[in-house]
DNA sequence: GTATTGTCGACCTTTCCGGTCAACATCGTA
DNA sequence: TACGATGTTGACCGGAAAGGTCGACAATAC
């Protein structure tokens, strides 16, 4: 039931561009360092996301990624079908193949999960993630003031 | 992101169970045969099942399995966890490392999700897959005499 | 032209899924 | 009590996919 490694380091790359929103490309070692993915890794996971158009990159000195897209245009769903491929729960859901129904029965169960998951998932922008993160590290800062 | 086929079979095979809940045991061969199971795999799940309670098995001739208790006591999400172990779609969301989210950023949209899934799948009981399969059949039923 | 960055595809290793098999335990029945 | 029907268990196995690495190449800034 695991997500594969692909969705969750893609996505952390991702929200790290947006983070740097509007502040020039962001070299591949730099999100790798912060976010902690194996860089040569972190190529395919790139390459991805600019095939589906969210970011657009740069080569030479000073080159790197950014979003070709405002973040709040960007939605989690979109991203993690690119980086995943289907999130159905069972095959079953895609196919939709009648006569399973019969030889299986809990079919209908898998499906309102799985549309609850999308519709959750295409109501989480990019800039939620990120405005997200950054209140969190808020957090964390005056906290550790408080231990000072 | 898929469910592994050990949760699908699994619950399939004791649905079959709650559809002949008191007539004595159902064979493994009977059971393999209407939910399209190999029958020696089917031995595994079945004995997972038996491990955590939810079935008892009877050896010899006229042997076979029935439900422990009864069909509306047991939920699919004691089930599936039984099958399949733990069903968090993230590794994080487990052993509660609260490190992570400065490096990911996207925990909370999961475990949100996750809350959702595992509430969902509380709320749905053995009968209540039992009976909507029922009533599947019955509309096939129906549907099939407006053929004829 | 050289250093710096990204691009692409081949390759490799490990894990796990889905499944089989053989040996054994238990029970009903003749 | 012998036999056959059934369930029980763990070892084993092939193939696919996940996760990751590498090397050759392309573009750009300086
Ligand atoms: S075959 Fe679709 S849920 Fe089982
Ligand atoms: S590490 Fe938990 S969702 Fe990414």
């Amino acid at each position: 039931m695991l997500l594969s490694t692909k969705g969750d380091y893609g996505v952390r790359a991702i929200i790290d561009l947006a983070k740097h929103e509007g502040e020039g490309p962001v070299q591949r070692a730099e999100i790798a360092r912060r976010r902690q993915i194996p860089e040569a890794y972190l190529d395919h996971l790139l390459a991805q996301l600019r095939r589906d158009g969210f970011i657009r990159s740069t080569r030479g000195p000073a080159g790197g990624h950014q979003l070709a897209k405002p973040a709040d245009e960007i939605c989690l769903l979109h991203l993690l079908e690119s980086l995943e491929g289907s999130l159905a729960p069972m095959q079953c859901l895609e196919n939709d193949d009648p006569e399973d129904e019969a030889i299986c029965g809990q079919g209908w169960v898998w499906q309102e999960i799985y549309d609850d998951m999308r519709a959750k998932l295409a109501a989480t922008s990019l800039s939620d993630l990120a405005s997200h993160e950054r209140e969190h590290e808020r957090e964390r800062a005056t906290a550790a003031r408080y231990v000072i």
